[in-house]
DNA sequence: AAACCTATCTTTAGGTA
DNA sequence: ATACCTAAAGATAGGTT
């Protein structure tokens, strides 16, 4: 937006890049609110800034909250043994594996308020 | 957008808040693709629906990695214990506790791949 | 770095197929 | 539900203060 189009790559010029982070993190923020509470759906979102700032935005529970149900929906996914039927897979845009796998149930449980 | 502004409420009728579900997920996604590539920063998100499905989005690492990230973000604010100076709080928008806190670190360190 | 402005690009609500 | 269309609302790059 703005003035010419946007390149879908990293912005070279490290205060236009910080300009747009500050923006950008705005803008998404708002928007993951905005689709919680039009849709009734719970969304966690988290950023991290370079300089290892932490950005985060959670709707209704905690985002260890959230953390356990991602965890828990894996575990379903599994313990189903099918891909058909049940819960179907996520849009995996990125991250092949994901993280957060079985047998952690009970360590999840310890660090979830 | 579209036609007339949006109240920010859950909309009312299921088959349009089914179908400005899907259009805005997609939409929040690929903004958060953008944020990440742009800027060159790490970002998660996880989407629970209404039915139980899960969509997500990771830059980069796992979302566990992610999460341990979380994690070890919040041990250092308690650790440092001071609010000023180092890592300054986030703009919790909602979740007053946000959940994973000391003493997981292990436990975590299990559970991500 | 944050607050405004605004031209321009992007998202999307509602409609249609 | 899913794909496309399009008018209108919304986000934002660049500029200014």
């Amino acid at each position: 937006m703005g003035r010419g189009k946007v390149q879908l790559k990293r912005i070279d010029d490290k205060i236009r890049r910080q300009v747009t982070f500050s923006k950008r993190r705005t803008g998404l923020i708002k928007k993951a609110r905005e689709l919680s509470v039009l849709c009734g759906v719970d969304v966690g979102l988290v950023i991290f800034s370079p300089k290892g700032r932490l950005y985060e935005f959670c709707s209704g529970e905690s985002f260890g909250k959230l953390v356990e149900r991602y965890q828990i929906h894996n575990d379903e996914e599994i313990g189903a043994s099918k891909d058909a039927g049940g819960t179907d897979k996520m849009q995996k845009n990125n991250s092949e594996g994901s993280g957060l796998r079985t047998g952690a149930n009970q360590s999840l449980k310890m660090i979830q308020r």
